[in-house]
DNA sequence: AAGCCTTTGAAGCGT
DNA sequence: ACGCTTCAAAGGCTT
């Protein structure tokens, strides 16, 4: 259910239309997220196992743990960021999700102050963990709360637990949980609402429904009393959320610095709990991280860079964040070349709205991120990863590749799409590459908030995909990106398009931040209800057709 | 142990 | 301006 529906709901219903995507064949998809959500985890699952058995073995994960290495402070940064994240989802949820009435939201970047945006070597990590740390939490908070408490060290934590999520759960929430896990040991969670949060133990017990939303912990009303974490998030602009270490970024810990005030809001916000005294990572006495966390990571990379500052997410790598644990839940799969290939099918089935929050979402983080760390440049990160190589797919053989990771996920999507699977196709079409997803939201051209939703510019990006329309803050440098395909750029359309409906109005909604988040956001905003109609336009003309990728 | 694979999006770089 | 490349997450699998 719920998950979705959550948004999915009353503002799904907006949704209605089909995204683009869904051109791709899957119609169905979207559907009611609602439900579909469900059935698609359903299918997915089925799929996947099926198709991991045909795979091969998947199944197990035997090693689950595979992953040595500690990166702890990773995962602060990584929750920082989830949370900042899921702060701004909220927002938007309220638009379309329906959640509506989470005024409070977590930026906790607070803690962590490992952001999640750096990372050293060692460090990361933890976004799997925290993801899976996120769903637990929800469905038995207490422990999960516990476990993060203690500190969870990647090590510590298995990463595979196996997180079985609400389905009802926001896909979003995931964020909020991680976000729990920072904040230590014993420290409730914040946002997971205080109210849910057993007074006496501190344990976050589980809320009814009445009492939080669905999705996010924290109700409203907690949040009522509760002054803004939000306030912090608005990153007056200049002040950073994210600790700031690395060549440019003066102070490990800016966000602290910064949130000064934040900081206050932060703390009263989550309280006690938030705020712990958490020796583990990093923490601060004073609740606030401590710099030596940072310093940590900061010393991994003696060298002028600090730390490794990661590139703040996309909107699908945020959605994908929030629903592999899910989709890893319910499959048996887990290599995540499959997971993804089913949430990349899935993010085509989202409704715009429902992408409109990632893309606004992973604006903001950009946005923050940039406030954090000024200088830094993408290109920073390059090579520093291994290498990819990249020639893949496209001349060897298709063939091959297709067949050993994709399968799996194909039928998950019957429907939609089979990305892999040759025989489908339409389903096929998905992808990537040749499509031009960027074309889709091309982020690059703002984004329409709310209106987002609405439409997906595809603006000449790329063509295909349904485009979702990307947030940004930056209307005009954008749209370079990958276009590759532009060749559509006008050509798709949304289909939902027309469905679509006018517009969720994201905005609309009252939002308790709203203020707060119109400082983030405004520069999209009106930005992107402007887009919207435009982008709507041509969304409509557009039919997007994905394509797969060569390989298959 | 390191890298691949997979997804979409963003950003950088080269032409 | 356009296209290509790299990285972001993640974890099983391959080398």
């Amino acid at each position: 259910m719920p998950q979705l529906n959550g948004g999915g709901g009353d503002e799904l219903g907006a949704n209605d239309e089909l995204i683009s995507f869904k051109d791709e064949g899957e119609q169905e998809e979207k559907i009611s997220e609602n439900v579909s959500a469900e059935r698609d985890l359903d299918d997915v699952k089925s799929s996947l196992v099926n198709e991991s058995e045909n795979n091969s073995s998947s199944s197990d994960s035997e090693q689950n743990e595979r992953r040595p290495q500690p990166r702890a402070d990773l995962e602060s940064y990584e929750k920082a960021r989830e949370y900042f994240t899921e702060a701004l989802r909220r927002q938007q949820d309220g638009g379309f999700f329906k959640s509506p009435h989470y005024p409070g939201y977590p930026f906790l970047m607070i803690p962590d102050l490992t952001n999640p945006y750096l990372s050293s070597g060692a460090l990361s990590p933890s976004a799997r963990t925290y993801l899976q740390m996120k769903w637990p939490l929800l469905d038995v908070p207490g422990t999960a709360v516990l476990r993060d408490s203690r500190s969870p060290t990647p090590g510590q934590l298995s990463n595979k637990v196996p997180v079985v999520q609400h389905a009802h759960m926001h896909p979003l929430t995931p964020l909020i949980t991680y976000s729990n896990e920072h904040f230590s040991p014993g420290t409730p969670p914040a946002h997971l609402s205080p109210e849910i949060l057993d007074p006496k133990t501190g344990i976050p017990r589980t809320p009814h429904p009445s009492e939080l939303s669905p999705y996010y912990p924290l109700s409203p009303g907690a949040m009522g009393q509760i002054p803004h974490p939000l306030g912090w998030l608005v990153p007056q602009q200049g002040q950073p959320m994210y600790p700031i270490t690395a060549g440019g970024f003066r102070h490990p810990y800016p966000a602290l610095a910064m949130n000064a005030s934040m900081s206050s809001l932060v703390s009263s916000h989550f309280s006690p709990h938030i705020v712990p005294h958490h020796h583990h990572h990093g923490l601060h006495q004073t609740g606030i991280p401590h710099p030596a966390i940072v310093s940590a990571a900061i010393k991994q990379e003696p060298n002028g860079e600090l730390t490794h500052i990661k590139k703040p997410l996309n909107a699908f790598m945020l959605y994908m964040k929030e629903m592999r644990a899910k989709v890893v839940a319910e499959c048996t799969l887990k290599e995540s070349a499959a997971i993804n290939q089913i949430l990349g099918r899935r993010w085509h089935s989202l409704s715009r709205e429902e992408q409109a929050k990632y893309y606004e979402l992973a604006r903001k983080e950009r946005q923050l991120h940039s406030q954090l760390y000024p200088g830094w440049s993408a290109r920073d990160n390059y090579g520093k990863r291994k290498k990819r190589k990249r020639d893949n797919k496209t001349d060897s053989t298709p063939e091959d590749f297709s067949a050993r990771h994709k399968k799996p996920c194909v039928q998950y999507l019957p429907q939609e799409k089979m990305i892999d699977s040759p025989a489908s196709s339409h389903g096929s079409m998905l992808d990537s590459p040749a499509t031009p997803s960027a074309a889709l939201a091309s982020p690059a051209a703002p984004a329409p908030t709310h209106s987002e939703q609405a439409q997906p510019l595809s603006l000449t990006t790329k063509p295909d995909r349904h485009h979702h329309f990307p947030l940004l803050s930056k209307p005009s440098s954008s749209s370079s990106s990958s276009s590759s395909s532009s060749a559509s750029s006008s050509s798709y359309q949304p289909t939902s398009a027309s469905g679509r409906q006018s517009t969720p109005p994201l905005l609309s909604r009252p939002l308790p931040l709203a203020s707060l988040h119109a400082s983030l956001l405004s520069p999209p905003s009106p930005f992107h209800q402007a887009a919207l109609h435009s982008h709507h336009a041509l969304f409509q003309s557009q039919p997007l057709s994905l394509v797969t990728k060569s390989a298959d």
